[in-house]
DNA sequence: AACAACAGTAGAGTATAGTCTATACTTGGT
DNA sequence: ACCAAGTATAGACTATACTCTACTGTTGTT
């Protein structure tokens, strides 16, 4: 598909989808038999990764992040046992994450403690 | 205490209390007595809710968001019901952040088996 | 052939959250 | 009195993550 397709299917806008190719969260192939134009092809994998990436940033996962985690998944560039030790990586800052949100939850109720008792 | 102090007790740089300060969330008090400079002075609360601001920033809460925050806890401008409503609220918001978290933990779990099994 | 819609590239602009520099004045220790 | 260290203000600079504009070329429909 091209990159229109790519974006309704997606629901991520065309201008950012490039904007993360070229941060190297996703990727199209040019088709060599085509000679007249430049156009890249999406197959379903960029729209998983889109979908995942819209997921990720609302998580408060960086791009940089954001894209170890997919060479983790579907790229080539490491062995299955850094893959599972990148994702497990990832797995232990979720778990930090968890643990800060609920700490939080304390505080803000401990903040509604205060409010109800004139303690501020 | 002046600037340097509650930077020190804090461990937020003198820049970035500044910086908080313009934003609102803190406020310093001029001492109407001396004439001599315009130092700014602060108390407890004020270490206090630099605290709180190094926890809200880890849990993803923005500046706009630590300031409603603070005025539902510290300030003047809302009534008690108003500020209990702002506190439920970020609450919730709080409590979406875990549901999102939980699910992306399931996501890579997923992204593991996939590893795991070949499957990409 | 005309033309709207779509594709690509380069680069400018925006918002958030700092971080740092320059300048000028004040304070405290010797 | 001297001078380093501290304080205030204004504004420049950085990084991240978009978002948009301008321009050029291609495709599909009439």
């Amino acid at each position: 598909m091209l990159i229109n397709e790519l974006s309704k299917k997606s629901g991520v806008s065309v201008h950012t989808i490039r904007f993360y190719e070229k941060a190297g969260l996703i990727e199209g192939k040019r088709d060599a038999s085509v000679t007249s134009n430049n156009y890249f092809h999406y197959d379903e994998s960029a729209v998983e990764k889109l979908e995942f990436i819209q997921d990720a940033k609302s998580v408060g996962f960086t791009i940089k992040e954001m894209g170890e985690i997919i060479d983790a998944w579907y790229g080539k560039k490491y062995s299955k046992k850094e893959k599972m030790a990148i994702l497990d990586l990832k797995l232990e800052s979720l778990e930090q994450k968890l643990k800060e949100i609920k700490a939080m939850k304390k505080q803000i109720a401990q903040f509604k403690e205060d409010v109800l008792h004139n303690r501020c």
